[in-house]
DNA sequence: CGTAGGTTTGACCGCCTTCAAACTTGGTGG
DNA sequence: CCACCAAGTTTGAAGGCGGTCAAACCTACG
């Protein structure tokens, strides 16, 4: 891979903390290639050959059943997927497609379970890394438990626009198909809801999204740092114990 | 604590590799209590004080939401729970409760981390323990996603089988009624529920399940190594079975 | 026994899916 | 530039899965 990517990956979580001779290991065996769109990188069931880090573009990952399939989540750049497979050194749960032309580089698993082992601030930073993922997917699994499909549409506008400072006007990401499957609806169910959702302070034509009216927006999807993102804002209380 | 209940910690994967002085540290400082039914041991939004190893007895997830709530999973001994708020230093995402009297070993959390810090087999046992719970979650959202309720109970049937060596006969280990929540249902759809798969290699008296027919469960269930769970899972070295 | 909590059953309703068709949108080539 | 096509989106109608409500039925336990 060229120089002038690596400290891209420097800045990472993943491999910011970690000593100057194993990142310089890693990014010697480590190469970067950027594929089309609509490419298969991984697929559900296959053993994990290297980890994967989202240079540019994004990906989206996939889970499939028995003829059936479903998004289960979006990579943005700059960050890592996959890691707990690698770590398992067992199959991948899930399937990972670009969405767009995406930079990527890709590092043999077997070199990362071998740095982890020698590079403990490494390890340490690899395991906030998937407590961060695992604290995603439980707050994905309430999403989808809790909040029926409109509550979920109108939480998702909510925390994009959040994302962005809380900008009232945001643009869908994704193709609907696909955000409807991501938020667990058929297309022609997110079609409708977003057209119910206008009720409620939001005005959308076609992918552009402009919220008017912040507080009816938030009376329906009822936001919860608990599940829709990480606390900014917090006003906790000492933690406290609940038994004696 | 008490001298004889360390083994048992000893031997946890979470435990198993760390280094002699840092196992017999955190001991000094944990300790372990025994917990009536149905106490709240943890609040979602709280943040973790304590690293909770179950012993004995079993703990059930949940997570609430605007008035509602639902159960997230069931924790069985010998393991840990709540690893990745305690990593993060976050708060809960979810509550945890005990479904029966429960004997609960707890280590500080800033212990743990200090401990995470200076012992890097210890982060690393850590981190596989955070990619399994990872690796579960995904699982269980893949489950609620692509299967629907029948199916969902078809699964759970055969897999509760499965972990008992293939048994033909089992025992539903929890109240139905909590049982229908971590399945995604209500109690009365369970019911239905179970009387429809009635009509597919299974009989259902109270809780006494038992498999006539596996291969006509199976074509129900599909079950799948990338959702049901690994086909070689975990050694569990108490029994499984808790009803009083 | 009698009560309370859990489970089952039935009736009804609503969310969401399915199927089908019309309508956009974007890209391509005449 | 426009015609055309393919893919995606929207709309409509119909139906099913699952939820809600209420009552009856266990079952455990005091």
């Amino acid at each position: 891979m060229r120089d002038d990517e690596k400290p891209n990956l420097r800045r990472l979580p993943l491999f910011r903390e970690m000593s100057t001779p194993t990142f310089d290991n890693l990014m010697q065996i480590a190469y970067s290639q950027t594929f089309p769109p609509q490419l298969e990188l991984i697929r559900q069931g296959e053993y994990a050959d290297f980890l994967h880090v989202i240079i540019d573009g994004s990906v989206e990952l996939r889970a499939a059943w028995n003829g059936h399939d479903t998004v289960m989540g979006v990579v943005h750049p700059v960050s890592t997927f996959i890691l707990a497979a690698c770590v398992c050194d067992e199959p991948y749960l899930m399937s990972a497609r670009t969405r767009e032309r995406s930079q990527i580089v890709m590092i043999p698993a077997a070199d990362v379970r071998v740095a982890l082992r020698r590079d403990s601030d490494y390890a340490m930073a690899a395991m906030r890394e998937l407590a961060e993922g695992y604290r995603t997917f439980v707050r994905y699994t309430k999403n989808l438990k809790l909040r029926d499909s409109l509550e979920r549409l109108a939480a998702y506008i909510l925390y994009q626009s959040h994302k962005l400072d809380d900008a009232p006007c945001i643009v869908l990401p994704v193709e609907k198909r696909h955000l409807a499957s991501y938020l667990g609806m058929t297309p022609e169910n997110l079609s409708r809801s977003i057209k119910a959702v206008q009720d409620h302070g939001v005005t959308v034509r076609g992918v552009q999204v402009t919220i008017t009216d912040r507080a009816r927006l938030a009376a329906i999807a009822v936001p919860d740092p608990l599940i829709d993102g990480p606390v900014t804002t917090a006003v906790s209380p000492l933690p406290q114990r609940s038994v004696s």
